[in-house]
DNA sequence: ATCGCTGCAAATGCTTTGCAAGTAC
DNA sequence: GTACTTGCAAAGCATTTGCAGCGAT
């Protein structure tokens, strides 16, 4: 195996078809499609739409029904993770997994609620909240969801007028 | 009606209608009611139809319409926060506000991810992280929203109770 | 040849909106 | 009296589902 290879790694297209077989689904050309849409798409938080035309622009015959049904197929996989941004849709991105299986602990969501830019922020130092919650509450925690609201870089500037009406 | 009395949480009455005024909106019934009972489940996540069908009790001439123009305006006022716990419908509580108007840093969701029980953490350790970030991006933050997911002391136990007491 | 999968359309469920009557100010 | 609000019903939207034909194994 890599050594250190953190930068962002494809899904084996064999290792998504065995995890299919696995789980008693087949194979399907669509299936497929979505994967590689996401996975060229890493960090753009596609909404079901999004990687339907993104999948129609050379496979003009797939269906919406099927994006949404291969979306909670990859979700039961582990493969993609769900982030709502509060604009009305779901959206979805690669998961990043490494090689053996394991999760990278996530980027966090930075989001300006002056142009409602969304970055990311890769960090792990959640680590002594998550500590905290088990000695304080018994709650074993293995995942989280942080979003961060405030003003980006380029808001922040401005920031000193706050409108008044 | 219930009677909820944590005097230093409440949102005065007469607070609430000058907020509206100052708006340019009206001091209707209606409006009163929901954010009573918004009062009097603090930490209850309730779903619009919840908040609706808690009001009807006293009030059954209200609609549900009313319900989700009210819980807008609120979301507008800042006096109540939206938490989304993936299961389809949108959820409210009431935002913990100080008297001078400044906001509490808020409570984290445990999500428990075998039981489905949410339970509160309280908690301003997000500082570290919200400095990092600063640093690192410029991105200033005034806000944030954490789910954390795992298993919670019941359901944690059943997991590892073999090995430790 | 199975039986799952797909695309379409219809259905669902939460939320919003149009409208006429009602209410705050 | 003048707007703003309300309740109802209808509409809107994202997502899910039923079904007949198609496709993977």
């Amino acid at each position: 195996m890599t050594m250190n290879e953190s930068k962002s790694q494809m899904v084996d297209p064999e290792r998504f078809k065995q995890m299919l077989r696995l789980k008693g689904l087949k194979v399907t050309n669509q299936r497929i499609y979505v994967l590689q849409t996401l996975e060229s798409c890493r960090n753009k938080h596609l909404t079901a739409e999004e990687i339907y035309n993104n999948v129609k622009v050379d496979h003009p015959e797939i269906g919406l029904a099927t994006v949404y049904r291969t979306i909670q197929i990859l979700k039961e996989l582990h493969l993609i993770d769900r982030i709502n941004f509060d604009d009305g849709t779901e959206r979805y991105e690669i998961a990043e997994i490494l090689e053996d299986g394991v999760k990278h602990h996530h980027h966090h969501h930075l989001i300006c609620i002056k142009c409602g830019k969304v970055s990311e922020f890769a960090d792990d130092m959640l680590e002594a909240l998550e500590s905290a919650i088990m000695l304080k509450t018994g709650f074993h925690v293995v995942d989280h969801e942080v979003k961060l609201y405030g003003y980006c870089k380029e808001c922040g500037g401005k920031l000193i007028e706050e409108t008044k009406k």
